[in-house]
RNA sequence: GGCCCAUUCGUCUAUCGGUUAGGACGCAAGAUUUUCAUUCUUGAAAGAGGAGUUCGAUUCUCCUAUGGGCUACCA
């Protein structure tokens, strides 16, 4: 069909509120085979539901896919030879299809108002018969097809208003091919005509503008959820209408997200109903709700991305962690697998974890001093890098590291009853008296320099190391946690290690 | 209701007729560690059910069940 022009994907969205991580997945999945075959990857706003605009959508489309890394090459924002790339303002080029398919005999006008068909379906099932505007109702209702062209003109005329729907054919198999699914087949006599046009808009519905400017804007390979699987033959059938089945894209359908519980595809509401965001980005809706967003959460870009990939489609290897470079030469459509993904959170934390221990404390660390500051530290990038390296193992988010390393800039206050039950007895605390006067004794406060000290004088004393060390890393962190202690007093500092072994001794001997 | 799609450990998945059904997350145990975490090792854990086809089915076909999607002048 379109072997050998050059590759074209587009990511088609409708503005009426933000991507979720499934639209996201899309989105990923095009742009991966675009690069993966050298080809184009175009975004198209698809704006055609006037009432369901939602002001702030389109710019959080935009940035949503930045912040993923998905460059986009042709679109809204980018331009390019097709311009402009919002339906709502292609308006005449889908009145002008429209028509042809009319004057074709492909489609035809109705006049049938909402009101009228509400009425026609509530009595259709009624009588328990399953309604379906076809070829056996379409003949008894008002349409160009039934009235006479003096009629019809004269109804537009006056003003009217009137839609184009298709004249979807009687009894007829329509085989179609799905990259992931193979061959499916439809009867046309369970479809029926649908609305492509509407007058009082003057907007077309999806699937003509998607049809028209698929074809016009030269794309080869259209890679979408599963939920338009159903609309598949009328999109055949119009590409053979207009004649254009020669140049017809490739189909491919992408199973659903569904939500951790299972019982249907995620949705916007599950986020916050079950604690981890759906969206890519923070979301304030025009009504003031806010949506949490991977972002904002904590998640690096570069996490997030691998897990969605994962999500729906593998390697046929066991390789896990991938770049976004990895991914484009990894990735190809029929390793995209055919049944729904649940989404689990459990594993999106692993992704970002895991991308956390692998950075550099540097990059950490300047991630770390701007918490650092808020928090009141006057710290500097050195120090900051320094406590990333030390906490990062034990981090699933750099958001973690302030919980992970409060205790550096702020003595306890209180003392973990089970660390206490378990080292304040014996002679610890009389060792831990002891222990003082070496530290304060180093000359040089460092990690490795306190180490040795320590070391020494436990051999020279034949002190049990494991009691000393957890009784001085209770009297300094005030729990059973954290990196080598030696490291700890380092960054304290002589003069707050020795104030708060002080401090120890006399609070915790007390109670 | 009608039409369409799907079905391997709890979850994401590998397997393209012959395997002790593999990996990852999570979970459990152990080792390492001055603690916690990391890391490492080990373990428990799966072919929805029923018919066929075949020397042989997780793999192919059909039926049933279950799950999901669509069924708007929404996308």
């Amino acid at each position: 069909m379109s072997q050998n022009r050059k590759v074209r994907v587009r990511f088609a969205p409708s503005p009426t509120g933000p991507l979720h991580i499934g639209g996201v997945r899309t989105a990923l999945y095009n742009y991966l085979f675009a690069r993966r075959h050298g080809g184009d990857f175009i975004l198209r706003i698809e704006d055609t539901d006037s009432q369901r605009f939602v002001p702030g959508a389109e710019e959080y489309i935009n940035e949503a896919l930045a912040w993923c890394g998905i460059k986009v090459d042709e679109g809204v924002a980018e331009g390019g030879p097709h311009a402009p790339y919002r339906q709502s303002q292609r308006r005449e080029i889908y009145l002008q299809y429209a028509t042809q398919l009319v004057e074709s005999g492909e489609a035809y006008y109705a006049f049938d108002t909402p009101a009228e068909l509400d009425a026609l379906r509530a009595e259709t099932e009624a009588r328990g018969e399953t309604f379906c505007y076809n070829y056996a109702v379409r003949a008894r209702l008002a349409t160009s097809l039934a009235l006479p062209a003096k009629e019809v003109e004269r109804r537009m005329a006056a003003g009217e208003q009137w839609v184009i729907r298709f004249r979807m054919p009687e009894n007829e198999e329509v085989t179609m091919a799905d990259a992931i699914r193979g061959e499916v087949k439809v009867n046309t006599s369970t479809l029926d005509d649908k609305v492509l046009y509407k007058s009082a808009d003057a907007l077309p519905t999806y699937h003509l503008a998607n049809i028209v400017d698929d074809h016009l804007m030269e794309i080869t390979h259209v890679i979408r959820g599963e939920e338009w699987l159903p609309s598949l033959p009328l999109h055949y059938l119009l590409y053979r209408a207009f004649g254009w089945s020669g140049t017809q894209p490739e189909f491919a359908h992408l199973p659903l997200l569904l939500k951790p519980t299972g019982g249907g595809k995620l949705s916007k509401r599950d986020g916050d109903k079950m604690g981890f965001p759906v969206f890519p980005l923070r979301w304030t809706s025009p009504e003031g709700e806010t949506s949490r967003g991977y972002r904002e959460d904590g998640y690096f870009p570069e996490a997030f991305i691998n897990m969605l990939a994962l999500l729906g489609w593998n390697p046929g290897t066991e390789q896990e962690i991938f770049s976004m470079d990895e991914l484009i030469g990894a990735f190809s459509l029929d390793r995209v697998g055919k049944a729904g993904a649940r989404f689990d959170p459990e594993k999106a934390r692993w992704f970002n974890a895991t991308y956390l221990h692998s950075k550099s404390d540097e990059e950490l660390g300047a991630l770390f001093l701007p918490i650092l500051r808020e928090k009141g530290v006057d710290a500097c990038i050195f120090m900051a890098t320094k406590i990333a390296g030390l906490i990062k193992e034990r981090a699933t988010f750099v958001g973690d590291f302030w919980d992970l390393s409060s205790y550096l800039f702020e003595a306890p206050s209180e003392y973990e009853a089970k660390t206490v039950e378990k080292f304040w007895k014996g002679e610890n605390p009389a060792r831990l008296a002891a222990l003082r006067g070496v530290l304060a004794g180093i000359g040089d406060f460092t990690a490795g320099k306190i180490e040795a000290a320590i070391h020494s004088w436990i051999e020279a004393g034949a002190h049990p190391m494991g009691q000393v060390m957890n009784t001085l890393r209770l009297a300094v962190v005030g729990a059973s946690k954290g990196p080598s202690v030696a490291a700890i007093c380092e960054i304290i500092g002589r003069e707050g290690t020795l104030e708060r072994i002080d401090r120890a001794l006399e609070t915790i001997n007390v109670n």
